[in-house]
DNA sequence: GCCAACGTTGGC
DNA sequence: GCCAACGTTGGC
């Protein structure tokens, strides 16, 4: 899951502890989130638009799907007008803080070894999924380059 | 249903 | 700050 960390770093998600992942407006990202993912899944947490962009830590999904409250909400930025609670558009989890790296995982050293990686989100051209698959194997090599 | 215009993402 | 890539919107 990509955060920009001028708006919400891994920092900031060790001091909440947990964090409801509000605001995704991306069908594709929503539905990882509302079919993939399960109570206790671990996340890579991914630190873009910033000098390093990079896997900075891990986290884990820290609750079932459930309706982004955001969308009803007619003064939030993340407001859905053709949104109701009836039928809610946007679904979103509770993101639990694990640990963080003792470094950045840089994007510029997963691209180095794309080819280690298979095919990979991440790694695709002109990807701007902000929460996207990782196969097992994808985060085993991860955690092995910290 | 096509597709140009537009807005956003995000690396650089 | 630039700009490529891509999703969405809306006119037709």
């Amino acid at each position: 899951m990509k955060s920009e960390p001028e708006e919400f770093s891994i920092d900031a998600l060790e001091r909440v502890g947990t964090e409801p992942w509000t605001g995704v407006r991306n069908y594709q990202a929503r539905n990882f989130m509302l079919k993939d993912m399960k109570v206790g899944d671990p996340i890579l947490f991914y630190h873009s638009n910033c000098a390093v962009p990079g896997v900075v830590g891990i986290a884990e999904v820290a609750s079932t799907p459930y309706p982004d409250p955001t969308q009803f909400d007619a003064a939030s930025d993340y407001h859905d007008p053709k949104s109701s609670r009836e039928e809610p558009r946007w679904w979103m989890v509770d993101v639990r803080f694990v640990r963080k790296f003792g470094r950045t995982v840089a994007l510029e050293e997963l691209k180095a070894r794309a080819d280690d990686f298979g095919d990979f989100a991440l790694l695709r051209r002109g990807n701007r999924l902000s929460v996207l698959p990782v196969s097992a194997a994808q985060y085993k090599r991860i955690l092995s380059m910290e």
